[in-house]
DNA sequence: CGTCTATTTGAATGTACTCAAAAGCGGTGG
DNA sequence: CCACCGCTTTTGAGTACATTCAAATAGACG
């Protein structure tokens, strides 16, 4: 079965029509590392759902310093919800950082869809409610813990990313400057 | 009109008929100033809607040091979503700042009244998804601006708050201690 | 009026950053 | 297949932003 469509099982259940019909108003393209899928500046028409291969968003501040908003890889959405929402231009870049197999929903056929299968309406509200808790608690874990407590969270939370990212990726989505996670991650290492 | 109603007909058009059943739906009830509503510790059980006064939400760390996820006040929605969600102990507490009057919608009633309302259901996805642009903004915010920048984001943007609260609680939602916010804002004074 | 809490101020400390340079690693072309 | 180039990671020294601890002052509330 798509994985797409094993991922909307979670939450709701569809009949094989209604199946169809979700498939046939997706997009599936692949893109070669280090493609970037959407600028900031532009204005965001996707929701991408990930079947295979591995996906960042990121913003850049005054040209120079980037900070990972997060990773997406088999089985994970991604996008610039602020731009997909207000489409307007936001301030997310989206990255390829292995070859991907990507499914693409556009804003009209996500809410064509909305009118067409009420149940997906719920499987949306559903997974915004469980990223925002998600937010919600890097939120508190970035106000409340050191960068070292932050990395074991990340570790222990996504321990498949790990492995796929360069470390630089992972002290910006942390918080911290590669050299600062460096000097850090050594010192983990000695205890 | 309730408050609640027009909360609502921001995103979607109720009959008079649907209203009526939201509202039966749901409870009114008028909280002292310093109330906690919730513990840490506790199932949350309800969505608040703020019809009149001021609460926040927030976290502890060590039995010492509290974090601020939110405030809000007249039009504004507040929980614990991850335990209202989960129906598991959640971390936050939430404590009335101003005597208060709040309309509680408990989550059996609503998703009942997903059900039986389908637009509500739209518009709890359109509400969760706009907090959600709200928090990856203020996470992007905290990992990429100092803390002047920080507060002049939140001056702008919740205003009449700043009125209201005690600094202390500002300095936690801006992710820094009192000690160091009130030298920060004499600094800021100076300019 | 008195008590309790919030705010201010100061000094010492620490965590994380900047800048700079060296070492490591990966991909590409000759 | 190796050598080179560019980017990532490491390491070090100096710095800055923010914290901790302590004490004084101000403000709110009964």
């Amino acid at each position: 079965m798509e994985p797409i469509l094993q991922n909307i099982a979670r939450f709701v259940t569809l009949t094989p029509e209604e199946q169809q019909h979700l498939l046939s108003k997706t997009e599936v393209r692949h893109y070669k590392a280090k493609t970037m899928v959407l600028h900031a500046g532009e204005v965001c028409k996707y929701s991408y759902f990930v079947n295979h291969g591995l996906l960042r968003n990121f913003s850049i501040n005054d040209h120079i310093v980037e900070h990972v908003l997060g990773f997406a890889c088999e089985g994970w959405w991604i996008g610039d919800m602020y731009s997909l929402l207000s489409q307007k231009p936001g301030n997310l870049f989206i990255e390829v950082l292995e070859d991907s197999e990507v499914v693409l929903l556009s804003k009209e056929n996500q809410e064509q869809l909305y009118h067409d299968i009420p149940k997906l309406e719920r499987f949306f509200r559903i997974i915004t409610e469980n990223s925002l808790v998600a937010h919600q608690e890097r939120l508190m874990d970035n106000l409340s813990l050191s960068a070292e407590e932050r990395f074991d969270k990340f570790c222990k939370r996504y321990p498949d990313i790990i492995q796929r990212v360069q470390q630089k990726q992972i002290a910006s989505y942390i918080g911290v400057t590669p050299e600062f996670f460096s000097k850090m991650k050594s010192r983990m290492l000695r205890k």
